[in-house]
DNA sequence: TTGTAAGCGTTATCAA
DNA sequence: TTGATAACGCTTACAA
């Protein structure tokens, strides 16, 4: 009986040739006899013969792995980010070695480290939101590993990244809001260490300046991006004299929160208090109200990056400047403000 | 320049000594002098070395890394559970390649034969929809490859599973509408070839059966779990005279169509019709209205499975029959029924 | 305490 | 057209 799956050895053995010639034979190699080929392979196939794909990384220092790390699977954003990295570096024969963070640095810390022994051929990562030193990504940089940022990058090293125009999406909502004749303008902000929560807020601001809203600092509390947080801020908010009449929120949890708290008080939305929020998960249509928010297109996000890996990875050398890709967001109109 | 990362061979060198004291230095053996091991680990550690896990896999004929498939990213049921299999599996030092098989049986082959060739250690799956072939997982089982199906199992082999009590769950939903004065309850059933449809539907079959209500099975679709599809069936429904007054459906996916459906409706939730879904995905609670369901422990399902997977790794021979394991729902009444 | 060498499954170079 | 053989980076008897 045999221990471990079948080699090309024991197919040599077998057919009492050399493993020189099986390995020609399997992959088709034409200077190896018509006969030999037909009897390898189909040997091959009668013993159901898969090729180590580990012997095979050592002999080619590459795996054809590619290591992923996100902040958690159960965000929308990315579940539906990996989807599209999945359908581009599954047609390129990739795998994905994917672990999230749990929004916690050590634990990306440690994913880092696992994936480097693991000799990926590349990452695609996103930032946990308590990442605030970087010294693991410089590891993965010295070591010429391809990396891509997503969603959450890292501007302290040179990388390429796939973003959305925060700046302008959350410009687009605060305007939306104005538009609609709201001038006491709440933002429930993101953690302050990650850019896409600056550029929000900078959107929001320049939105308030452009029409002449004095901007008013306690109208903007930061959030850790969930849907408790969300809530426990418009609490805050709702104790405001006079409150707020409109919320813009960093991402749709954050809204799910406030709009929860806005149920349990007299307010209704949007005859009261609108609520604007960002990202456009696929739940925020049917919520009650339905959520008017600042799409992003997620899975091409996902695609994007991993063309841009895919070049990195082909691309010897690939030396800096990298690109840092901005894709367009859009105002989705719904019932709550 | 060096090309490639540090290897013990380097190190061996710089230190002038053999590959075996480094290997054996690095593993803090005891038959290597104090003096030697401090001089091993100051230059890994200065190198920032990182043992080949590749070539460890080859040496070890085990790889540490776990396959796992599942339908789809975006699926919440699936987002929870695989947290809970990464916080098992990766406490216990595996790394996870994690596919979808985007509901396709050819994508699922593919993966299958991907995760052979790569030798993972174990393989966690949850069935695509349309899966009815199974030869793929007989594969996987003739290599001796430890496999753990969970939600979506394959009763055509002999393989451990973690389940829910779909019947009882199933059943409870059932009984409550009828509790709650329904007569008229239809099935969003969900596809046939999933064992979780047919216990579902017999769940709701025998709650009927219980209370004397007579079983139409006018009032019986099959979905095919989407979002999509539980809108077309509830739309099917509501041409039906007498109309449904309560709607079971197999999933919390398939309601919310429904729910899509009925809004657009003269008739209101839950006055004129009731809706139970299944699952109790996160949005469940803030959709209009809040939706009753039945919940089933996502994440603790994903740990239990790595569990068992693990345990199957470790033992040697692991032998059928194997355990299916069965963990209890919760019914969650909410607004909607 | 240290070193030598075989082996893991494959590819690739060079001879035969 | 085929076959030895070194190499990939590491572990592990076994020898020194």
């Amino acid at each position: 009986m045999r221990k471990g799956p079948i080699t090309i050895k024991d197919i040599a053995q077998k057919l009492n040739i050399s493993v020189a010639t099986v390995s020609k034979a399997l992959r088709g190699f034409n200077d190896v006899s018509a006969d030999t080929k037909k009897a390898v392979l189909d040997l091959a196939k009668k013993w159901d013969y898969h090729p180590n794909a580990v012997a095979l990384s050592l002999v080619k220092s590459r795996t054809n792995n590619i290591g992923i790390i996100i902040p958690g699977f159960i965000i929308p954003f990315y579940a539906s980010a990996i989807s599209g990295i999945q359908e581009v570096l599954s047609n390129n024969g990739y795998n994905l070695l994917i672990c999230q963070s749990n929004e916690s640095y050590k634990d990306e810390v440690t994913n880092t480290q696992a994936f480097i022994s693991s000799r990926i051929d590349g990452l695609i990562i996103s930032m946990s939101r308590e990442t605030k030193n970087f010294d693991h990504f410089r590891q993965i940089e010295k070591r010429g590993i391809p990396m891509v940022f997503i969603n959450r990058a890292c501007y302290d090293i040179e990388t390429p990244r796939v973003l959305v125009d925060d700046y302008e999406g959350a410009f687009n909502a605060t305007e939306h809001l104005i538009n609609t004749g709201r001038r006491k303008i709440a933002h429930i902000a993101g953690p302050p260490n990650l850019s896409l929560s600056i550029n929000r807020f900078n959107g929001y601001k320049d939105a308030l300046k452009k029409h002449q809203i004095p901007f008013d600092k306690r109208l903007v509390i930061e959030c850790d991006l969930t849907r408790e947080s969300g809530y426990v801020i418009m609490d805050k908010f709702l104790k405001i004299n006079p409150q707020p009449d409109a919320i813009f929120t960093v991402c749709d949890a954050a809204a799910y929160g406030a709009i929860s708290r806005i149920h349990e008080s007299t307010l209704k939305i949007p005859k009261d208090i609108s609520i604007v929020g960002f990202t456009n998960e696929p739940v925020s249509a049917i919520i009650d109200p339905p959520l008017t928010t600042i799409s992003q297109p997620t899975f091409e996000i996902g695609q994007v990056a991993a063309r841009m890996l895919i070049d990195l990875i082909k691309n010897e050398n690939p030396a800096p400047p990298y690109e840092t890709k901005v894709l367009k967001t859009n105002l989705v109109i719904r019932d709550s403000g």
